[in-house]
DNA sequence: CTTGGGTCCTGTGCGC
DNA sequence: TGCGCACAGGACCCAA
């Protein structure tokens, strides 16, 4: 499911209820997600408090007292959400029964001291949490190869050429590729492709040097705007709140076969190919 | 080294 | 209404 704009909107959600907050008591409910949680987790994780919660591509980070970082991915189909409870006793409303039980994805429960109850659902299980030293965070093989964060200055159109130089592969599937620029995924690889009018087909070592400053900021722009949105709702994605993002409906191409080419003047229609296993969603006539 | 394909897991929507 | 298949915001792992 989430991408970059999905990850961060989580994160900014959860700033309240994490951010300098101790954590009371962290319960998993099964023994494994994509991976086995590490030993102990749920123990040595109670009582810290969560100095700083922050992202990194599209890894949640809570960096604890005591010199380790909680590591959060959220996969496919993995949510975050605060307990309704918690909002619902703000508004000294009453609590109905359901809303303190589990469901048959809720994998990990946290409580702090904010107070709330925050639940890690992921029906799909291809989320993942570790507990890591922060000394040896960015030599740890989940970040080690990671490439630039795309809405840092250290994401440019110098580091991109240099990053797709040689690479044979679709500039489709090496945007999608973690290690050349880190937090973009299916949908957001498609829009920002279609906004510089750029071929998912074409090869990765053949854009045209012009375009390249384009594409950059295409990809910065769509973040940003997905961001302020609050990320895209399809099927799993929604606010910590329940609530759901809407950048969905500023879809260009995702998602949108046979619908009309927004592109001003373009004639075109969306179409879908599937390109190393995934959909693409473009026009023909306009992205070359 | 790079690249492509299969795989993990469950749920949903579609055509028949 | 049921069944089977395709597909879903991701990313390992392994073979070539």
């Amino acid at each position: 499911m989430p991408e970059l704009p999905e990850v961060e909107t989580v994160r900014q959600g959860l700033l309240p209820v994490l951010e300098g907050r101790r954590l009371l008591k962290v319960e998993t409910r099964r023994a494994d997600l994509r991976r086995p949680f590490p030993p102990d987790f749920a123990r040595r994780l109670t009582g810290r408090k969560v100095l700083r919660l922050y992202r990194r591509a599209k890894y949640l980070l809570a960096e604890l007292d005591g010199g380790e970082t909680l590591v959060i991915h959220l996969g496919m189909s993995g949510r975050m959400s605060v307990g309704v409870e918690d909002q619902k006793r703000a508004l000294g409303a009453y609590i109905h029964a359901a809303d303190l039980g589990f469901g048959k994805h809720d994998h990990v429960l946290f409580e702090s001291d904010a107070p709330a109850r925050i639940v890690f659902t992921d029906h799909r299980r291809f989320g993942l949490m570790d507990l890591i030293e922060n000394d040896s965070l960015e030599q740890h093989p989940l970040f080690r190869a990671m490439g630039p964060e795309p809405l840092s200055n250290h994401f440019n159109s110098a580091i991109l050429k240099a990053a797709l130089k040689g690479k044979k592969t679709p500039i489709k599937s090496a945007l999608l590729d973690q290690r050349v620029v880190a937090g973009l995924g299916n949908i957001y690889v498609c829009e920002a492709l279609h906004m510089a009018q750029i071929s998912p087909k074409r090869l990765a070592d053949k854009i045209q040097p012009a375009k390249l400053e384009p594409l950059v900021q295409h990809i910065k722009a769509v973040l940003i705007t997905a961001i302020e949105a609050g990320g895209s709702s399809l099927r799993d994605h929604a606010r910590t709140d329940g609530t759901m993002g809407y950048f969905q409906h500023n879809f260009r191409a995702y998602d949108r076969t046979g619908q009309p080419c927004p592109t001003p003047g373009c004639k075109g229609m969306i179409k879908r190919i599937t390109q190393a296993g995934r959909s693409t969603f473009y026009c023909a006539t306009c992205q070359k």
